[in-house]
DNA sequence: CTGTTAGCGCATTCAG
DNA sequence: CTGAATGCGCTAACAG
């Protein structure tokens, strides 16, 4: 029934170092080599081998290596990319990976406890070499699923009053919107509303809407009730706000809008009211994203340097890998209020 | 030297479905099928072999699953995100792929065919139950690649004139184009320029460019030196060709956004330069953004549902996986023209 | 319903 | 510089 004896074991020839190290009459150890360390192979040994890959098309097995250890992938678990951008991040991430052969695995969560938690047992099954993480690491399962393995963590956070799990990346929330507010206020703003998107579960929103109210009593102004309203992270989401805002409060002067697309949004909402900007009412965003500029009015944000945020993760993962344990656990990059017309 | 015959093999206790296995009282297959074939397991041993996962707080290793044929990884090539309406199309995948178990490994690439290839390359390396690309796949490198291996392909591609490898998925660009300028030329415009971001190597834009030129063939417009300009994905390079375009002809009444970013842009320098939209110039987008509508003016642009094509891209690929044979080698997803104020 | 055997393709030893 | 043996963790395939 079985062929043990004569039969020379018809087994498809699969495609793998074994049998690339068949056809050029070396050892496959030799081939391996020749994919990872050339260096240990002598020039003509690699010539032959490299010209068999070739011309077999051979790709080589990256769950294999993985297997064994070596494994190049880093899972990164992301908010939608939508309106946010994040995209950026993702798209600093992923060059950041590639320029370096690393692969992304990359996952969606939203910000609640079970997803959180789902997301990263997916990433961990995949025993990526490293994670990268912009959910606030909430629940305590996962925390110690992150804490007991050996998997180094990069956590893209507000930087501020936050028990990193192994390191962080990121900017204040807090300083970036106190920084506004108090711009705002220096311009001769006296009664700023702040709009946020839904802040539940977000540590840099929350940062955000803290840095607001301290840079208010910074100041001396008392909160009123009704100067902030939570909407969707889009650009209609941003015009509802401004009208719910100046519809309660006639004398609101200004509005920090933790997001340009919110902010967009708003401003075309003054323009169908035939609102100035900012005579009427001064509009502030948040991100610098690539409209900003060209708005019109140009737009007043805070600067983030998204793109580079996303790099640096990967880079401080990388740098972590190649065995350096000289890296800072906190990086925090720049922020900038950029002034524009808007407010 | 070697401990055979007396030392317990004190191989450090590696949590894996063997380790589970043992404390359970188990065989190792046994944990392997509550793992993926639950319904194949008794109840109570079910229950034990799962309480003893949860303890062990053990997450299984997907690469290994993966070495055995049962890998539940889908790869996927994009172009850049940013400004692209490509974070909706990932957003779909994404949100599909993690609905049915899958994960997602993502690569960006440019529209150049080695970084195509290298890319393609990258994602087989992995070896994933099928691939999603949304590059033109141009090389012939790359299309053997693709057809020797089993792996199903995806295409999100032009539907028209195109031969595929394996599946597409998307809408007929030339379509689109055409109806747009059709739609323009009904309003009532006779001098439509085009504008587009760099179209080498990207069928889709070369698609719509020739639908534009096949309205206005079909219209008895005779082409113009000039009416067209190619600007990078920016809304800055929107403000830039309404610039030059309108620099060059001066009796330009219309102008074809192949993206609504570079509309949104567009729309910015007019406000600027003072320009009332639609009576002095009109302005159509692509893609529908969620700006779009929110836009003052709002913007007459071409609705494609791409969080829906990257739904729609995994579910015909798992479809395929799952031995369904029945699948259209093409799926075209339908689009509308969204006829509001600014053209 | 459960267990046994065998091996996916590569890379880490260690020995030439 | 090269090779042989061994096993990473899991799951088909086949018994029982």
């Amino acid at each position: 029934m079985s062929n043990e004896g004569d039969a020379p074991k018809p087994r498809a020839q699969r495609l793998g170092v074994r049998e690339i190290a068949k056809r050029v009459g070396v050892a496959p150890m030799t081939v391996s080599r020749v994919l990872s360390n050339p260096d240990m192979v002598s020039p003509e040994t690699r010539a032959r081998v490299l010209k068999a890959i070739d011309q077999a098309g051979f790709v080589p097995n990256r769950l294999a290596s993985s297997m064994r250890g070596s494994g190049r992938m880093i899972g990164t678990v992301v908010p939608p990319l939508i309106n946010s951008g994040i995209a950026e991040q993702v798209q600093g991430m992923s060059d950041e990976c590639h320029e370096s052969g690393y692969s992304m695995l990359l996952v969606q969560g939203e910000f609640t406890t079970e997803a959180e938690e789902h997301s990263i047992r997916t990433l961990i099954g995949w025993r990526p070499a490293g994670l990268i993480l912009q959910s606030f690491v909430q629940s305590d399962a996962a925390r110690s699923l992150l804490q007991n393995g050996a998997t180094p963590v990069v956590e893209i956070s507000e930087i501020k009053g936050h028990k990193p799990i192994d390191m962080v990346v990121g900017v204040s929330n807090f300083e970036t919107a106190y920084a506004m507010t108090m711009h705002l206020a220096a311009k001769g703003y006296k009664r700023v509303g702040f709009v946020s998107t839904p802040i539940h579960g977000n540590d840099r929103l929350q940062q955000r809407r803290i840095g607001y109210h301290a840079a208010l009593k910074d100041l001396g102004i008392k909160d009123r009730a009704g100067m902030e309203v939570e909407v969707p992270l889009t650009a209609q989401g941003g015009a509802e706000a401004l009208n719910r805002l100046t519809d309660r409060h006639k004398d609101i002067d200004a509005i920090f809008f933790s997001s340009d697309t919110l902010a967009v949004g708003a401003i075309q909402e003054c323009h169908r009211r035939g609102w100035k900007i900012p005579d009427r009412i001064g509009i502030a965003g948040y991100g610098d994203i690539d409209l900003a500029a060209q708005l019109f009015p140009p737009l007043t944000t805070v600067r983030v340097d998204r793109y580079e945020m996303g790099r640096r993760s990967v880079r401080v993962l990388l740098s972590r890998l190649s065995g350096n344990q000289k890296i800072p656990t906190i990086t925090s990059l720049g922020f900038e209020i950029v002034d524009r017309d808007s407010a």
